[in-house]
DNA sequence: GGATATAATCTGGCATATCATAATCGGGCA
DNA sequence: TGCCCGATTATGATATGCCAGATTATATCC
């Protein structure tokens, strides 16, 4: 995800470029991408932007139709329990690699993270959500398994897209989520800590799943028809605030 | 994978056209791939054989370098221990529902398919590696979460790729390998099965690993240079049987 | 006003052409 | 025989242009 130098490739560019406006909510889901907008605000053909897209596309972040156009995906039900049942198989995985080969700095440093993403669950919306990718990805790396990060790591940026839905404050959870399951995580033995991780994961499923709900609707009113112009969405927006 | 009718696009033909060509082993590891010839043989420009290739590239079966050329990718021992990594996670994941969700006519069928996979180890290699994969394709099926299937068959296709080697008679493995571990997946409680097929994956990836080894050397040997015929290739596989 | 046909606009897919660079080939040299 | 260096060829990345089809805007009719 770094992009401080010169990207390799004007299509590595755009790819980097969409993906960090879907990430900070920029872009939200059923919004229509243009690629020749794109193109001409990025200063580069429309071909190396389709490849952008192409890729985001095989990653679920996207959806496009031949000659209609492409847009930020609208996940269905089924998309978000295959999406968790997928990430619970990879982070138990992770979460065991961990318990077996982490260093006590490993574990030292999971619980600091921990604390400060317990703590900014009800301070901070903005900054709760990279600090809990964070933890993720660090349980990740300390398994020592870069395929198995890289993998965790795609599922994570698919599950961003849900996440720009503004949340209740967020009362429903016990403000000790994650320091709890950390605390696990670095004493427990394997078994309990992939027993831990994927009743973590679960929970994550029913309140994503409850989040999302209005739009599985929204999802269906878009259906067939790739919209270019975004009234409809906006006033489709609004009948959804009223149900949410 | 199912091309029957016409494909979508032009693309998807060449994505499948090369897909084929690598699982039946017409291109073996470390062989370059033109874009303009296969353009040519398929009767299209070399833009969509270009999307097809892509796609192939972050599946993990290709490699390519900006001006030098693309290739059947040849793995690491990296690359295949983070592989069965995933894919230990994915699949003891797909038991584990197998395991909770299958029906009784899914577990008699399995039973049947591990036989004939168990008879096909000592007798046909040609037919026992897609009975292989059928078996294990129709554990995540029964499990019924698509996305987990569609991960697991993307795991599956990579690793076909190590596979077209020829190997030593296997004589190595128990006779009754996958009749035994679908018996504890028909029958056992979930924790049991998670086991079983975690311990199947490994028993995997040590043969996988040493059926490779010749392998990591030669990717060694390739290492920066995309060569572009394949004299240099033939030659490196003589050296590879000498050691094999 | 509301429905419907029709033209204008936009979309993604693809073909062709160009460019800088990598791999290869052919001499010259030791 | 073996090795280095320029010329040649092949490659992937990108630009541009065109096409068929989808969406949207507009005119028309009731």
């Amino acid at each position: 995800m770094r992009e401080g130098a010169v990207p390799a490739s004007l299509a590595a560019e755009a790819y980097t470029f969409v993906k960090q406006r879907i990430l900070r909510g920029e872009l939200v889901m059923g919004q229509a991408i243009s690629r020749r907008k794109l193109a001409a605000e990025l200063g580069m053909s429309f071909l190396p932007v389709s490849e952008a897209l192409l890729r985001l596309e095989f990653e679920g972040l996207l959806e496009s139709r031949p000659r209609a156009g492409t847009r930020v995906r609208i996940p269905s039900r089924e998309d978000v329990r295959g999406h968790y049942v997928v990430r619970e198989a990879l982070e138990v995985q992770a979460a065991m690699l961990f318990a077996a080969v982490a260093t006590a700095d490993d574990r030292a440093e999971l619980q600091k993270l921990a604390a400060r993403v317990d703590a900014l669950s009800v301070s901070d919306q903005s900054l709760y959500l990279p600090a809990h990718e964070k933890l993720h990805r660090r349980i990740a790396e300390c398994a020592r398994c870069p395929a198995l990060s890289a993998s965790i790591e795609k599922t994570h940026a698919l599950a961003s897209t849900w996440f720009c839905v503004t949340r209740p404050p967020s009362a429903e959870n016990p403000p000790r989520r994650h320091q709890d399951l950390v605390d696990v995580l670095v004493t427990g033995d394997v078994a309990t800590v992939a027993e831990a991780m994927r009743q973590h994961v679960n929970l994550s499923l029913e309140n994503t799943m409850e989040r999302l709900k209005p739009y599985f609707r929204l999802r269906k009113a878009y259906g067939k028809t790739f919209f270019r112009s975004d009234k409809r969405q906006k006033l489709e927006l609004v009948d959804l605030s009223v149900v949410n």
